[in-house]
DNA sequence: TTGTACGCGTTATCAC
DNA sequence: GTGATAACGCGTACAA
């Protein structure tokens, strides 16, 4: 028995490991009761006297206690978590996104529990499921495929709904956005002023994401009012192929007008610009002799060549504004009829819309 | 009364928001109990009768049940969930492991609770007591200051732990990352084969991240053996001073040698290279003639210049092992001596290493 | 194979 | 102010 001792742990030492102290202990320690540790840590505490307090303030930690999560979500349904629907999550923007989200749920003391879709429609119903099991208290949804349906139920069953960036259109919840009408009617006024007449959009597919349809649409209805030249052309990431389109774009003789006129890409997004860029340098192409714009800044972009004109996101505020547009719906999820919230883009100006060089 | 309808919905079907369904409910809509509706979703299915289990799927799926995570981790802390600290979301290594963890926890039924410590070790206490606080059963750990305490406190409570790229000094935990020592070798060896004769190393202060104490140690250990000269400047993000740095070492003549020997820049991790290439561009000078090296391939590496040459991380590989650590040590996580999973870099050269242009 | 009873850690309700 | 007690939704011995 005592041999037990010599040179080893006695068993019993060596597997319990030690649990996570329990409210109830904390009220033992303190002498108080459960009820009295629950409204401590519930921010009631100026119910409580300032002697009960300062015992279990002690007593919790001595104990090092920390209330559980997981056993606050089942009772009342608080379980302080926001879920977050990312449709790719190696996106420098859904990233940047993402990051004022967090931020801003921090600040309210709310946990994010990240998804990210790849751009999988299934895997977002999986993690759809997955969350809502989680008891999240509200979504933030930038949506991959259509997941219209299974959003509709979570709304009907009073789950608090913000859209991100892509519009779905069956569902009534808020959306919050680039102001894409605003970022083309920008693009294109910069690329008039600098003295490009003839453009060629670039963007990925549009299907499955409304800010594509939207500034594949105000590209050609902007066009006209500026005088100037353009066509679209949408495609995935296919290098081979974009490459043949821009190459047509280029070097196709212009016989709308009398002299040549400077060309330009404009490129619907961050993806589609560092596609373009690549496209561009092994045509041999110069920047600013042939006008490069993209949507979306990204830190490389003023390293390449001259530098490449981009239509910056305000990505930290469209984050927060997703996070206080939740807030606002968690009292009362269906109060308010859904709200558009679209935010301003920034022009970066840089050597890639310069045609003279 | 009546006139409440008119044009209206009667209040009592605004208000309640239908609750999710319990497993209860189930077991009364399916005519069975509790405890088979229980096992059935607890993948114990076998056990029960076919004709219990199809009465259960229809009443669960007519109900569209879906078991409560929250109360499922209260019972024997099968919470399902695992916690990743993230020192920096912005960086894109960090993205493109996490990926990997993702996809990782994903096949293997976990939920991730992601947090991002912005680099702030205040802010990573913090989210380390509320991952735990979820009752996380593992944590994947990219540390941005040394929470050695913390952890410890978690291990010795049982909680499964891998560091992800940094190394803490006192704990015990596994680690997985690069083989820096190797990382730096195949730039060393590169660029010695290239023909550059004198080096630069440019590294963020070294106190917070391992990684960059071993590549700047293996920096200084591996120049002799291959004939190089070299010399390391550590600081953190100033423009001004990094470019006075370079421009220093690019134009300070060399007493040492008898001809003028290519000189290049070796930076320890994509940030660096960022910075160095901004200062590059500023100077004027040209990749290849004045070599560029970079630990960490970023996506627009290949577009600068020539091409930046780059020893891209494993990253997917890294966040996998991370979860197939914390897998192993779940059963019984003090089971075996911690281990260190160091990963092969791989060279991408590119123009930024060719001297001759 | 199926059902019963209890416990998990917390909050809400209602007495004192 | 403070405390006892009943939920919350689920897992799990244990009994049947």
């Amino acid at each position: 028995m005592f041999a037990a001792y010599h040179g080893n742990v006695p068993i019993t030492t060596v597997k319990p490991m030690p649990r996570r102290p329990t409210i109830i202990e904390v009220a033992r320690e303190a002498g108080a009761s459960k009820t009295s540790v629950s409204r401590y840590f519930s921010g009631e505490r100026e119910k409580l006297s300032p002697t009960l307090c300062a015992r279990i303030a002690t007593a919790a930690l001595r104990l090092d206690y920390r209330p559980n999560q997981m056993a606050r979500g089942l009772k009342g349904g608080r379980s302080r978590l926001v879920g977050m629907l990312v449709a790719d999550i190696r996106n420098p923007f859904s990233v940047a996104v993402m990051h004022g989200v967090e931020r801003a749920c921090r600040e309210q003391g709310l946990a994010l529990l990240v998804c990210n879709t790849d751009n999988d429609p299934e895997l977002e119903r999986t993690h759809l499921a997955l969350m809502t099991s989680y008891q999240v208290e509200g979504l933030i949804i930038n949506a991959a495929g259509s997941p219209d349906a299974e959003l509709q139920a979570l709304t009907d069953h009073g789950m608090p709904l913000v859209l991100l960036d892509r519009d779905l259109g069956t569902v009534q919840a808020d959306l919050v956005g680039l102001d894409n009408a605003r970022a083309i009617d920008l693009a294109l006024d910069h690329l008039a002023e600098q003295g490009y007449g003839e453009l060629l959009y670039l963007s990925e597919p549009t299907e499955l994401a409304s800010p594509r349809r939207e500034r594949l649409a105000r590209f050609h209805e902007g066009l006209a009012a500026r005088r100037l030249t353009g066509e679209a052309n949408t495609m995935d990431g296919n290098d081979q192929e974009l490459q043949h389109a821009i190459e047509a774009f280029l070097t196709r003789s212009d016989n709308r007008r009398s002299g040549d006129v400077p060309r330009a890409l404009l490129c619907a997004n961050g993806a589609v610009t560092l596609a373009a860029t690549r496209a561009l340098r092994t045509l041999g192409a110069r920047l600013g002799e042939t006008g490069l714009l993209g949507i979306d800044e990204l830190d490389w972009c003023k390293l390449v060549g001259p530098g490449i004109t981009t239509l910056a996101q305000p990505t930290e505020a469209i984050g927060r504004q997703a996070v206080t547009c939740l807030l606002a719906r968690l009292p009362n999820p269906a109060e308010a009829r859904p709200r558009k919230h679209r935010l301003e883009p920034r022009l970066m100006p840089r050597g890639s819309t310069r045609p003279t060089g």
